[in-house]
DNA sequence: CGCCTCCTTGATGTCAATCAAATCTAGTGG
DNA sequence: CCACTAGATTTGATTGACATCAAGGAGGCG
């Protein structure tokens, strides 16, 4: 593991009473004591936009809550191929419990703060915080669930479908959306490169920018600049997605 | 949830204790009462090869461990488009917990027997059995980084290579290979399909049949019959395959 | 201004899907 | 036992979608 971050020691359980993140994670429902214990194991750290949190097939004691940005999960096949296998935010975990070696290497999209333990005190939580471990196993079935959805699309879906996909699970996320108030239109804030986009989607670079294009075109987005883009008929768009659940 | 099963109503330990199953499952280091507390809440089923055991979207209160036989879980998309999402054997759980709806119809591969518990008792051990509960997790976590290999291997890999991944992966699982005594080759029984095996590795059966084919001619496998392959070239087989773990 | 990175667009090639038909297999009934 | 049938698998011919190769534009920064 290589980091270089900044570690503020301030355990006071104030920090999260007032995190940001608190609502939409495992710590949500927690109060007293066991909120206390939890504010006296965790600590704050900052990392910057493509910095590496941790590496493929290395040992991490790492695990941690995302408090702000955006973090990728991407796995790397021996020739150099890459395929991003899920996108975390805000209020998501990191990191795999009850394990020692990380099946991929979780890397910065964007600037992130942490809210980090250490892994064997993080296991120790679990077995005795039974609302934290409940709460836990939630959501790595709703992880399960996800991943297996983007199998789906990987498998079934055409480039322009996978695009639309993309745009569509983007748009049904409040932290990459803001609604234009005069006309309700939803513009989508896309945090991603065309790059990463292509390496999550199972695509190139070039497909991504044409399908891209074709929505344009077909009347389905427009584009205020290469990261934003206005969900004109949100209709067409879930259609073409495929989505049954969004 | 359709259902036509024999339910055998042999609620004693002695079930538990000679389980074939057991020692792969979760419940495998479980003694005493709390062996005799699950043995007390678990019930034995028996389902037939393309029986469905839950429909996609469809509330279900069953979480089950699979004794013997094969399971496929897919997802159908609203086109009829069809993605297997995971294959399941003996040890596995099928079943989310926590959640009402299921996200995938769950289909018998072959003739399977489960161990099948109420989901709402099968909760609450959780809650009160951490020996059940951490391994629990850690199958969970186990599931959500196979998916993701999948996810690479959908999004990545060309025909050739998801078919060499596949049987790849069927060889590393002793539940469906022999060893051939006089060349110490393994003959691996595949129990899907074409279409099954079309279904999973994103492709049409076509393509498998090609690549299986292929793999043949290149001396890498080689046939008893449609569903018996040899493998001739272990190594070249895990090359093509780009498997680094297994 | 010039360089660099990212994105878009165009021309061409390749791999897998589609369409079509033959072969093989297991099961059925004469 | 063999003819017949239905389903599964293999093989062939063609099409089409996406990758690859290549070039051009747009924004950011020294």
């Amino acid at each position: 593991m290589t980091i270089s971050a900044t570690a503020s020691s301030q355990p006071l359980d104030e920090l999260c009473k007032t995190c940001p993140a608190r609502p939409l994670s495992i710590c949500a429902h927690l109060e007293g004591s066991s909120l206390h214990r939890l504010a006296g194991i965790m600590s704050h750290r900052d990392f910057s936009a493509h910095q590496e949190i941790i590496h493929q097939e290395e040992t991490s004691n790492l695990v941690a809550i995302i408090i702000s940005g955006l973090v990728k999960l991407t796995r790397l096949l021996p020739d150099g191929r890459e395929q991003i296998v899920a996108i975390l935010s805000r209020g998501h975990s990191v990191g795999e419990v009850y394990e020692q070696l990380s099946h991929d290497s979780v890397q910065c999209i964007t600037d992130v703060q942490l809210c980090c333990f250490r892994k064997t005190e993080f296991e120790k939580l679990l077995q005795s915080e039974p609302a934290i471990e409940r709460e836990f196993v939630s959501r790595l079935q709703h992880d399960l669930n996800e991943a297996r959805d983007w199998m789906t699309v990987l498998g079934r879906l055409t480039a322009r479908e996978k695009v639309a996909s993309f745009l569509s699970y983007l748009a049904g996320n409040k932290d990459f959306t803001e609604t234009d108030e005069t006309t309700g239109q939803q513009v989508v804030n896309v945090p991603l490169r065309r790059s990463e986009i292509a390496g999550f989607l199972g695509l190139t670079i070039e497909t991504v920018s044409r399908n891209i294009t074709h929505l344009r075109r077909m009347g389905i987005i427009s584009m205020e600049d290469a990261q934003r883009m206005r969900i004109v008929d949100r209709r067409a768009l879930a259609e073409l997605a495929q989505a049954d659940s969004h």
